[in-house]
DNA sequence: TTTATTAATCGTATATTTACGATGAACTAT
DNA sequence: ATAGTTCATCGTAAATATACGATTAATAAA
């Protein structure tokens, strides 16, 4: 049987969950977050000396990061520092803390 | 000057969150998995009644899901019943949380 | 002014994702 | 056997993501 096929409308918060998954979906930005989590500060392109991938893709993954709303840049001539954007970084703690709540997964039957 | 570009390895954990994360980039996904755990039981193709998307396409989106580990589907037949992975749904709920963790979130002073 | 440093952006090649319709496999019911 | 149901898989087109080197912009240092 044929089905209408619309295009599929999806919750502010179902977009936002799935953008902030998409930004942190690459091995590579998972371990950027994590540099800028564990410096316990701020931190520059020094990335370029710690990961070895070309400059160019770093500076791509951090847009992509700063796209997300997840870190921040802070133009510090000619340097640019990174970080965590704490707020942000709050609202995905509680947002995935949520989602994948113990108390809400599967009291199926299944087996 | 000029660096390595050998290719980047990525630690079991990165690659696991970052698979994960991926599972759950799209937003009908994301819809899917709230279905799934809200119905508070297994569910079936009747995300094709109710998800105005091509059955082949939600199909592509299960098998998605599958291979991250978040569901499990038992089949029924003729039908096929999806719901949590209920261990790995708890894995992934202190991955993120873990990752997210608000006391390691960017003690820094940038402004 | 010239040179060096840092990092974004451009151009581009390749791979992956996403969507669809069509087909096929497995099983039920007639 | 035949027909119907459910769902995965195939083929495919279009969009997006990923990586690179080259270039450019902004600034500091000489």
């Amino acid at each position: 049987m044929k089905r209408t096929l619309s295009v599929v409308e999806y919750s502010g918060d179902e977009e936002c969950m799935a953008s902030i998954a998409k930004a942190i979906s690459h091995p590579v930005r998972i371990r950027i977050l994590k540099l800028l989590t564990s410096q316990q500060c701020c931190f520059t392109g020094e990335l370029t000396e710690i990961i070895p991938m070309a400059q160019s893709t770093i500076s791509q993954h951090l847009k992509a990061l700063l796209d997300s709303g997840l870190i921040q840049g802070e133009i510090n001539p000619p340097k640019v520092r990174y970080c965590i954007h704490r707020e942000n970084w709050l609202k995905a703690y509680s947002m995935f803390g949520g989602f994948f709540n113990a108390d809400l997964a599967c009291r199926c039957d299944c087996r």
